[in-house]
DNA sequence: TATTGTTATACTCTATAACTATA
DNA sequence: TATAGTTATAGAGTATAACAATA
């Protein structure tokens, strides 16, 4: 049981008990580190999900655009607009496989973008998981993806 | 530095690169969290951020909508939806203060919708929560703390 | 019959700007 | 001048349904 609480609030807010909650943490937390992303990454033009699918093709040249959504939780209806910007910006080629899937790769000039979203996540993760030692870091991530797989991963 | 990856994706799905990352891990475990939390308040006909307030007015009764949206970093303008909602429903009064501010405070009527919240946030928690020995729960929580407190708080 | 890529669309969340009335 | 509450609105992000072409 949660006990109900009847504190009263302190000068610099509200109690709040939704701060021992695994999701209320979770939650917030990932919103600073997004926003945090999003300001690393703004230089580039990119959001976070766009840089997210650029590594993710690096990592992974020949994929389809439904793998990368299968991987990234992101419906193929929505991966249309994400990747005609990445084609359109020429960092990203396609290549038929066969007369429905398209093969996925950086092109040659979208090799410095690549490089340069690797440095700002790279800088940009420091920031956070300079607050751990290295094995905390380790728990946490273990601990996020133990959490991932308590349910059937989302779409 | 982040090296660059070539090794081959298994049949089960791509290589992913970003498994590494803690703000990537992060959003997909928040993610999983919120949509299971969703799920165990459905019935109730709230969504999890009427939940929290719900939970935030009855842990500091006379609290403004305000100080609600400071809490949980959301922009005054946004709250005036939420809290219609909450009002329309009765779960929900509101007080004069002075003239600009209104005494926040759950109803007679909405004491068991509160109860009920309570104990379904407590269900979902344990699903999570129970994954984890009590030390290793305290380290995710005070790490997931940490990482907020590391950029200056949200809105 | 299932899958790829696509269009169109709707719904939720979040953000900004502006207004009023009060302090 | 700053704050509380409100309105209107714009922009993301995400969801479904449907379609054509292909496997």
């Amino acid at each position: 049981m949660i006990a109900p609480q009847t504190a009263p609030a302190g000068p610099a807010g509200l109690h709040n008990p939704l701060d021992a909650l695994l999701g209320y943490q979770l939650r917030r937390a990932s919103t600073v580190m997004m926003a945090h992303l999003g300001a690393a990454l703004a230089e580039t033009g990119l959001t976070p999900t766009e840089a997210s699918i650029l590594l993710l093709i690096d990592a992974n040249p020949a994929c389809t655009q439904s793998d990368l959504g299968r991987a990234l939780a992101i419906k193929r209806a929505n991966m249309v607009p994400l990747m005609s910007g990445l084609l359109k910006r020429g960092a990203v080629e396609r290549a038929p496989v066969d007369g429905r899937s398209q093969a996925l790769s950086i092109t040659a000039n979208g090799q410095a973008l690549v490089a340069d979203v690797r440095n700002r996540i790279h800088r940009h993760e420091q920031c956070f998981q300079g607050q751990f030692d290295a094995k905390a870091l380790d728990a946490m991530i273990a601990g996020l993806q133990l959490i991932r797989a308590t349910v059937q991963d989302e779409a």
